[in-house]
DNA sequence: ATGTGC
């Protein structure tokens, strides 16, 4: 770990990843430009750090003003842990996986009341709710691999037979819009307590909220897919930016950047598609340093385009992506995506996890192993028709 | 990442 001197008018820069971890060239020249972005006081790197659109992912920003771009356009994008009233070994995952599919219709059930229930009112982005979208997104049940923390296991109930959900998604158009709003405005720079950051931070926290009862929804749709009943263990948004007081009773903005929050409860990290996730229990010691913050998983190691060139996607290759190493099932009915998201784009987990532990941030409370992953199962091409032929049948009315 | 485009 290093800290950068202050020079050039740049925030301090703590990086929390050993000489172990490998860390891409452009991940820390992006780090730098995001620490010399104004009103930026420090900022936190973790060893799942990697270059992204706007600033690289793994970090949080601690500033005296909101940047909505530092969020990005998946506001409340993050994960949720969730256990299954079921052992593992009784799952029949081959029959599961065949009724996951309907993870990629809309919600049939009342999504008026799950919304009223949360608290929320309507947007316009409705029917994706309960739909895990794109990307690196995913829907996966996990079994317990081990246990490293019995009694903080025992004392988040969990059980070593049951089976896992890990829902991996966001706030779909939801967010996006809110950061194509705020960017047409020219909103790049908001004062935490402006009219603009105010309306900011209300149209952000209702995605937060949005983004958490959508893992919620993706959850029970796969409870009702595997006969049984869930219970929620944690849930934790990684991209998003909350106020907060600061040294001398001004209002801070702090933006986490693919990175969890440390403060408030156990954080699931999951690892590739083809390895094992975390669950880990954050450690006080450092949070102050850390900018309060966890690694959010494992980290792209390549990015997407050239994994199209480094997977070929040949029917051979399909067969190999659908099973993980663990004799699970992965559902991605979307060759492009199979290859963009094949397991050795990512970094090794058990490294970022490691550099946790050595940086005195977190301790391991236990292992999963994935069973069967559920991403988009449609392709491109077949969304496209799907969504044409919806605005036809629209057309005509 | 995206009710993801000419």
């Amino acid at each position: 770990m290093g800290t950068s001197p202050k020079a050039d008018g740049r925030a301090p820069i703590r990086v929390f990843a050993s000489s172990k971890s490998w860390i891409e060239g452009n991940a820390t020249f992006q780090l730098e430009h995001v620490a010399g972005l104004p009103g930026v006081q420090a900022v936190a790197a973790m060893p799942d750090l990697h270059p992204g659109k706007f600033g690289p992912v793994g970090c949080v920003i601690l500033a005296d003003r909101i940047h909505p771009q530092l969020v990005g356009s998946d506001i409340g994008c993050g994960m949720g842990l969730f256990e299954l009233d079921i052992a593992a070994r009784k799952l029949r995952l081959d029959q599961l996986a065949d009724r996951l599919h309907v993870l990629d219709q809309p919600c049939d059930g009342d999504v008026t009341r799950a919304l009223a229930d949360a608290g929320l009112g309507a947007t316009a982005f409705d029917a994706a709710l309960g739909s895990i979208g794109g990307g690196n997104h995913f829907c996966e049940i996990q079994a317990v691999d081990k246990i490293l923390a019995p009694d903080t296991a025992a004392q988040a109930g969990l059980d070593r037979d049951h089976a896992y959900i890990l829902v991996h998604s966001g706030s779909r158009g939801f967010g996006f819009s809110i950061l194509e709003t705020a960017l047409r405005n020219g909103q790049t720079a908001l004062h935490p307590t402006s009219d603009e950051g105010n309306a900011y931070m209300s149209a952000h926290d209702h995605a937060v909220q949005w983004a958490k009862l959508n893992r919620r929804i993706i959850a029970e749709r796969t409870a009702v897919a595997a006969r049984t009943d869930l219970r929620l263990l944690n849930d934790l948004a990684h991209n998003m930016v909350e106020r907060q007081a600061g040294a001398t009773g001004d209002v801070m903005a702090l933006h986490r950047k693919g990175a969890a929050a440390s403060d408030r409860g156990l954080v699931p990290v999951p690892g590739s598609r083809g390895t094992l996730s975390y669950l880990v229990e954050p450690l006080c010691e450092m949070r102050a340093e850390a900018l309060a913050s966890l690694a959010h998983g494992a980290g792209r190691k390549y990015d997407r385009a050239s994994m199209h060139g480094r997977v070929r996607v040949k029917r051979s290759d399909v067969a190999r992506l659908e099973r993980n190493p663990y004799g699970g099932i992965v559902v991605c009915g979307d060759r492009g995506l199979l290859a963009e998201e094949a397991p050795e784009a990512y970094k090794n987990i058990d490294r970022v996890i490691a550099d946790l532990v050595e940086f005195g941030l977190a301790r391991v409370v236990a292992t999963f192993r994935p069973l069967l992953t559920f991403k988009r199962a449609q392709s491109d091409a077949a969304l496209r028709e799907s969504n044409r032929s919806k605005s036809w049948k629209e057309d005509r009315r």
